[in-house]
DNA sequence: CGCGACATGTAAGCAGTTACATGATTAT
DNA sequence: ATAATCATGTAACTGCTTACATGTCGCG
């Protein structure tokens, strides 16, 4: 599906952009739902290059430091846009080893499942917290044909996902004690 | 991470199983979290039977046809409970297109966004009214140490998920008309 | 001068999908 | 008979992670 290449090229398509930051992109808002490491990235901007989809000028930071910064072309754009309109059936099934393992929970003392699903609470709440605080700096909902809706509403369907699981962990627990 | 091993170890600790049956369990409750199609799941059957955590049993069904039985070895299930009881972070970002799509949704025309909104929205609520449905089979919460505790909690888990996604769907719908 | 961030790449291996391939059994 | 389901496998490929590898820049 190439899903990578599209959330690259839309990232390109903002502004002209380094292998770098694409990298960094993906530990913000994105990254609630895609991301990638660097050793994906390069070989994949080349990818795009040589299909003409994106171009590479060279900067210098500094004395020596290149950058490599790629903007979209014609035939880039058009693909991306292809890609984003198009009419897609829902995800398929995205894995969970958290829930996996506790499907197998009848195998876990109480004591221990209890601990577990603490942990998990735990740390889902601090980044319930993280999120809500990316959703403060926001006074009002981004109109939608401006860049940060899509920031704007990947927060807001994160905080809805955390929201959802801190609920199930709860209800988890409230089955283990009496 | 070897999840599927695990997923499978799990399964057939249960009692003995078939690769074919395996691939099936993926279609019930545990498939709203994980997954694998038989051409993995018949190469990893024979890793594990190399491994020695699981044992083979060829049964017959009908005149000829071999039906290939796995059981759990002592090793096997050593190794399952270890995993079962490791302590673990938070899964990493679980992708979803249809989020990556939506974050670059300023380029969608209105009426297009709003179509797309919609069309995710009701395949999300078919999906929904089919576990809540597989929930109601329940008369009540199963206690911890039953098999189908697991089945349980992993149906209310996955109504969560969709109710969230709908919810969210349902705000962004909001966004745009007015 | 040392540390963290900037910046880019490759290689090996694991995980997963799609397609190829075959044949038996059961229900209509 | 014929279609759906049962039943098992392999091959080629895509996607992704971990580790290897190198070097610069700015700050304290």
């Amino acid at each position: 599906m190439r899903s990578l290449k599209y959330a690259m090229l839309g990232l390109i398509d903002r502004a002209p952009i380094s292998g770098y930051d694409i990298m960094k992109e993906f530990n913000k808002e994105l990254g609630n739902f895609w991301t990638a490491k660097h050793s994906q990235i390069y070989p994949e901007l080349k990818k795009l290059a040589d299909e003409g989809l994106i171009e590479l000028k060279v900067e210098i930071s500094g004395e020596v430091m290149e950058k490599k910064v790629y903007s979209i072309t014609k035939s880039g754009r058009e693909d991306f846009l292809s890609w984003l309109n198009r009419e897609e059936d829902i995800d398929p099934t995205p894995k969970e080893v958290f829930r996996l393992r506790m499907y197998f929970a009848n195998h876990l003392e109480a004591t221990h499942l209890e601990e577990m699903l603490n942990s998990q609470l735990m740390q889902r709440e601090e980044k319930l917290i993280r999120l809500q605080k990316a959703m403060e700096e926001y006074e009002s909902v981004p109109e939608i044909n401006q860049v940060i809706f899509g920031d704007y509403i990947l927060i807001e369907s994160a905080i809805l996902r955390e929201e959802a699981t801190i609920k199930w962990l709860k209800k988890c627990m409230g089955y283990i004690k009496k």
